[in-house]
DNA sequence: CCAGAAGTATACCGATCTGTATACATTTGA
DNA sequence: TCAAATGTATACAGATCGGTATACTTCTGG
């Protein structure tokens, strides 16, 4: 019953809109127009706006993660080029020219004083990718799987930053870099 | 004429509204409703919203860098010494209990669709916060000052992100080991 | 077959938004 | 000293905000 064209239109309207003006800055009639619908059907659907924001953040956090974990687990058997392909990954979305931020940081700066609810959603996300990377170098027999996991996100999250600062893809050389030394000491000596 | 106590009561509390609601989230209201004086005074001062907003970016980047400037150069001579010091001031900055992001990445999330000029501002930050860094690598005689200066700025960046994400101050633990590595080799064999 | 779900179209509500108008008070510097 | 600058207080304009009401249509599955 979850399933509806007219719902996943709406939610993919929104979460563009969302993703290039904010949340606050995007309003549901825009949102219902872009959509080709009326707002009563996106009432119906989601209950508010904040109702909507939540649909959006988790369909996209849930496709998000889908896609990277295929991408990733399909790329090798070898932990090193896995998390290799995770920093490819983000040098493909920066480079493409919808390319706007990442829109859990965009809640978090956004929404973080008026829904606790959201920034759970958002801070979830950032963990679930923190948790990805871990279980990567867990299963690949790293020395501290969840240290080099914070190490990565680390730099995953401050090249989305620089990204958005003009620098575009070219952060991911020096990003890479660094994370690549960091992937060989988590891999030696244990 | 560009000093007046009304002035920087409007642009100290627009700051911390700013940095807490976001800027499509804080109205003109209650700008000047928490500054102490009525909108027709605020709009005497700014012109518009968006006057405001640029006036408040422009004097957070000159305080900030005046502020860290004088912490970082007066703290040592040594320039290893000088960088830890950056990371240093983040912690504390992490660790204050206003803590809220940076209101620069603010701008590029939510701003960048309609204002180009704040766009502008925000990344015009960034790139003094790195250029700063690379001074102080170059004055110590760092073989590559520019590398070092995009490999901090990325984890300074990331630490901003991932202290949202709950990991508070704590990250920069992380983020510390990680620089002093980096900075190690920057300053060895050259 | 037909009932209920899902959708359209349009108008509306009260609140809030940015920004302005009018009229008066206070401060201040040449 | 006195005029300009700066401020207060209040009301308002026009637009947009999130959200709802009414009335009608279309699709679909048991």
């Amino acid at each position: 019953m979850k399933t509806s064209e007219k719902r996943d239109q709406i939610l993919s309207a929104a979460n563009r809109l969302f993703e290039i003006q904010g949340f606050n800055g995007t309003g549901v009639d825009q949102i219902a127009a872009e959509s080709g619908v009326t707002k009563r059907t996106l009432y119906k659907h989601f209950g508010s706006k904040e109702g909507l924001i939540r649909e959006v953040l988790e369909t996209h956090q849930q496709e998000m993660m889908q896609s990277i974990r295929s991408a990733v687990l399909g790329y090798s058997q070898d932990p090193v080029a896995r998390l290799g392909k995770c920093f490819d990954l983000y040098r493909e979305w920066f480079g493409s020219s919808t390319f706007s931020g990442c829109i859990f940081i965009k809640t978090l700066n956004e929404m973080a004083s008026c829904s606790p609810e959201l920034s759970r959603i958002a801070q979830a996300s950032k963990a679930a990718m923190r948790d990805f990377i871990g279980e990567i170098a867990a299963l690949g027999g790293a020395c501290e799987p969840e240290l080099i996991a914070e190490q990565l996100q680390l730099l995953l999250e401050g090249a989305i930053v620089v990204a958005q600062c003009g620098r575009g893809a070219a952060v991911m050389d020096t990003a890479q870099s660094i994370a690549d030394d960091l992937i060989a000491t988590a891999f030696k000596d244990c």
